[in-house]
RNA sequence: GGGCGCGUAGCUCAGCGGGAGAGCGCUUGCUUCACACGCAAGAGGUCGCAGGUUCAAAACCUGCCGCGCCCACCA
């Protein structure tokens, strides 16, 4: 049989290294067009090129490929579209580190040069990751995978931007914008994380330049002040009121400053009057603005000083500046107070951890966004678009009511250029192919523009892009809106938002139907997993150590989307690896006896079979419904408890006396391969490879993963046979319990009393062999079991084990008394509940008895 | 400053109006012919604190304490 060949331990490389090419091969994760069937699609959130696998991306994969494999198992034409990301920043950083080791900068070998290494670099390194993912055993689509900046996807940005451009949504400003001085590039809002530090609040006065007095102003980076072009204080401030109109003079190089009035002062913070640095800070930007203030811009890209500054600071970086700026100040007896540490929250770059500087670059392109956000806005009020869980919908909305123009422009070179061009008469222009001359004079000195676009701007495409748009392509036709993004909390904004914006905009309709927000990995205790605190589990090592399975089922185990963090234990993967094993094991039992092929059910049932279909049925409504609501922990666990618990523990130990007999064999193993069957189809969609493994030996099919999902079998569900099921489980429970108080040599024997005669006697056999027991019966007075033992003596502690249970069961017992003697329940609870308790008296009251009953037996013995 | 989430067994968490649960860990006993990656029997919890609503609160409301997160141009 089968079974012979089955070592005691499954072997999850060896199961891995079989099946996942066969899959690839025999086609079955390729999704056909046109199609009968009713669409399903997910599309992978793209990793970066440059990224490896890590835990995040093992939960986001995980999650996904069950409800991938849940659909394409319904008969679904299921399309899983995997590919990844350019990340501008991320991978241009690597390519410049890599020609640093050469001792070489970008700008030294020139753009094109510098484009070609990093695309050498791609193709060489790039793959890594999509081998990761191929590695937990994700049923992609792999002959639909993309790259953001592959032909296709570049042509979509274009059409994207052209589009945009034309419409009036795509706009070039001069403002202020977000500076990383590391990065030397814009950033958008959404890439800057804002973060307490221990800064400073240094206040100063500037003396007014009639000589009259001063005017104190209080600021955390006192080196912006050589810049100050003004002062502003609030219009309605009487302590300034009579200075509006006024100037204060700089104390370094004498400029004459006016003192201004703007309603966005705040008289109760600081002194109430606010200096004004209209190039580095975005609300003095906007008061002057309104004054009429100008601007003088002190800082360089790499934010050091520069420009028209006094000779003694020209070239200090920021930081040493506002060392600098503060002790010439003190010298001149004009610093008023310094606090220090002040806690305060700053903006960093979320690729590099640089604190952002707010700076004036030249002209950046920014995406209007007022006309692009009450759309998206719409989408998710009327049900459109569903957040799980429905909580993130609340902060979703807030945040594009807040939104403001989203700055597209870097200042890179790896990415998409932005596709406008610039003639020397000054003309500008956006084209989707990359054009001869201008398109209002015909000139054929044209330019195009230098910067690159925000990473984001291509990955809020991808659902249709990825997809053929702008091709009305038969896959766009079939799957576009795709039915769920998959994702963490953190890119919500940063992508999910925009995707939806731009899908609502571009293609019409919203690009997903469900948006399922799952929480971040952590370690143990809660921490982030990082390099640098040495918590990293890599989840390719645990791949190599437990199997791919083993770690899916932890991950599934833990994945509720209500939880925010998701602590990830070594420990928790070797339990999953054992979870395997024991599959493993079962049906290398069942397999000695069961010989192959599509099982069936007998006519004749027992009462183990009718009680194990039963709870099988349970396990199977759980199953779908858990994996229907995104609950993957409850899919996990009712997986676990069924498999292990109730089939294994019961099923098959009580089953393997007839498993061992030549004439009952067939029937119970069919009965058992029946089950076995069906419940790994239900947990094949969170354990892919040791389900196909053992489906395979079964001979139940070609391939589990095409295998249909369980239907319901309602005419299995039988309370009768559960009911009498946990009677024999109890009285086999009761005995072992007994034993385990007793001495080896008189665990032995056993009496039962006569009232259970009816239901164990058919069983006499079974519950023999689970109690090692012989087993007769005896009138016990209302004690379920007795161990015959020497008179007097002392089962001590299984004495005092039930001499608790029954106080705790008294206990309980005068509470629901009091309850039912109480007036008020009995008038204002509703009348099942009434019922429900009365009958929980009746049974508690029955458990009663026996308890005494068998303290009796244990003293008389 | 605004918002969100979480405090339940040693650990990680589920339960979210009428019997305190799971996994891991722990104790004890088992080379039982599927599995020691196992089997069996157990121990362990004033459900953060204080009020309130209710016949009934771990669950609902209010406040407090303690963690964590997101958003935000208070110099």
């Amino acid at each position: 049989m089968q079974a012979t060949d089955m070592p005691s331990q499954y072997d999850p490389t060896a199961a891995e290294g079989r099946w996942y090419p066969t899959w690839i091969e025999r086609g079955y994760f390729h999704a056909e067009t046109p199609s009968d069937r009713p669409p399903y699609c997910i599309v992978i959130p793209p990793p970066n090129v440059t990224g490896r696998l890590h835990m995040g991306h093992a939960l986001n994969d995980t999650i996904q490929d069950i409800v991938v494999r849940r659909a394409r198992m319904q008969g679904k034409e299921t399309l899983w579209l995997p590919g990844t990301d350019h990340a501008g920043i991320a991978t241009q950083v690597v390519v410049e580190r890599e020609l640093r080791k050469e001792g070489l900068e970008r700008r030294d070998i020139g753009r094109e040069a510098f484009l070609e290494r990093a695309w050498a670099w791609k193709e060489q390194y790039g793959g890594e990751i999509t081998r990761q993912i191929k590695a937990l055993g994700a049923s992609c689509d792999w002959d639909r995978e993309r790259f953001t900046m592959d032909d296709g996807l570049s042509r979509a940005v274009r059409v994207a931007f052209v589009r945009m451009y034309e419409d009036g949504l795509i706009y070039r400003g001069e403002r202020l914008i977000n500076w990383c001085p590391t990065d030397q590039t814009a950033l958008s809002d959404s890439e800057v994380e804002h973060q307490e530090i221990e800064g400073e609040l240094v206040t100063f006065r500037y003396p007014l330049a009639d000589g009259s007095g001063h005017v104190a102003v209080a600021t955390t980076r006192v080196e912006t002040m050589l810049g100050d072009t003004g002062i502003a204080v609030h219009p309605d401030d009487d302590r300034y009121r009579d200075l509006v109109g006024k100037s204060v003079r700089h104390p370094f190089d004498g400029r004459e400053l006016p003192i201004v009035a703007d309603r966005a002062v705040d008289p109760s913070f600081g002194t109430g009057a606010v200096k004004v640095t209209p190039a580095h800070d975005p609300n003095d930007f906007d008061i002057a603005e309104r004054a009429g203030l100008p601007l003088m811009n002190i800082l360089g890209p790499d934010a050091s000083l520069t420009g028209a500054v006094p000779e003694e600071f020209r070239g200090l970086d920021r930081f040493s500046a506002r060392t600098r700026v503060r002790e010439r100040l003190k010298g001149l007896g004009l610093l008023v107070s310094e606090d220090r540490p002040y806690r305060h929250s700053v903006g960093h770059c979320y690729r590099c951890r640089s604190v952002i500087e707010p700076w004036l670059s030249g002209k950046q392109w920014f995406v209007a966004v007022e006309r692009l956000k009450e759309p998206a806005r719409g989408a998710a009020r009327d049900g459109r678009i569903r957040f799980v869980p429905e909580r993130w919908s609340r902060n979703y909305d807030e945040w594009l009511e807040g939104l403001r123009d989203w700055n597209i422009s870097r200042q890179l070179w790896w990415g998409h250029r932005i596709p406008v061009w610039y003639c020397t008469d000054g003309h500008e222009f956006a084209a989707t192919e990359d054009p001869e001359k201008c398109a209002h004079c015909g000139s054929t000195e044209i330019e195009q523009d230098p910067d690159v676009l925000d990473t984001w701007f291509s990955s809020q495409l991808w659902p249709f892009s990825t997809l053929g748009w702008p091709d009305d392509t038969e896959d766009l036709r079939t799957f576009y809106p795709t039915s769920v993004l998959v994702t963490a909390y953190e890119i919500l904004y940063l992508w999910v938002a925009r995707m939806i914006m731009s899908g609502m905009y571009l293609v019409g309709d919203v690009p997903f139907r469900d948006v399922v927000i799952h929480g971040l990995v952590r370690d143990r205790s809660g921490r982030k997993m990082s390099k640098s605190l040495g918590n990293v589990i890599d989840p390719l090592d645990m791949v190599a150590k437990y199997g791919a399975d083993a770690l899916r089922f932890a991950l599934a185990r833990m994945a509720s989307p209500e939880q925010q963090n998701l602590p990830v234990a070594e420990e928790a993967i070797e339990a999953g690896r054992n979870f395997a094993n024991k599959i493993w094991n079962a049906a290398r039992l069942l397999l000695r006896a069961y010989p192959g092929g599509s099982p069936t059910l007998p006519e004749r049932l027992t009462l183990t079979e009718r009680w194990l279909l039963s709870r099988h049925e349970v396990c199977v409504g759980e199953v779908d419904a858990a994996i229907e609501e995104y609950r993957f922990d409850d899919a996990a666990q009712a997986l676990q408890r069924f498999l292990w618990s109730e089939y294994c523990d019961w099923g098959l130990e009580m089953q393997k006396g007839r498993l061992a007999s030549e004439e009952e064999r067939s029937g119970a193993a069919s009965v058992l391969a029946w089950v076995l069957e069906r419940t790994l189809r239900l947990l094949h969609p969170l354990m892919p490879f040791v389900t196909e493994e053992i489906w395979q030996r079964l001979g139940a099919g070609e391939s589990i993963v095409v295998a249909p999902w369980p239907e319901p079998h309602p005419e299995h569900e039988d309370a009768g046979a559960e009911a009498s099921f946990r009677d024999l489980q109890s009285v086999v429970t009761e005995i072992r319990s007994l034993q385990s108080a007793a001495p080896p040599e008189l665990r032995g024997k056993v009496s039962v009393d006569e009232a259970w005669r009816d239901r164990v006697e058919p069983f006499l056999a079974d519950v023999r062999r689970l109690t090692a027991a012989e087993l007769s019966f005896a009138d016990l007075r209302g004690a379920m079991a007795k161990l015959s033992i020497p008179e007097g003596f002392d089962l001590g502690p299984i004495v005092e084990q039930k001499r608790r249970k029954l106080e705790g069961l008294r206990d309980r017992l005068d509470r629901k008394r009091a309850k039912l003697a109480n007036e008020s329940f009995l008038s204002k609870a509703p009348p099942e509940v009434v019922e429900g308790e009365r009958r929980d008296v009746e049974h508690l009251e029955g458990e009663e008895a026996r308890l005494a009953a068998e303290l009796e037996q244990l003293g008389t013995s």
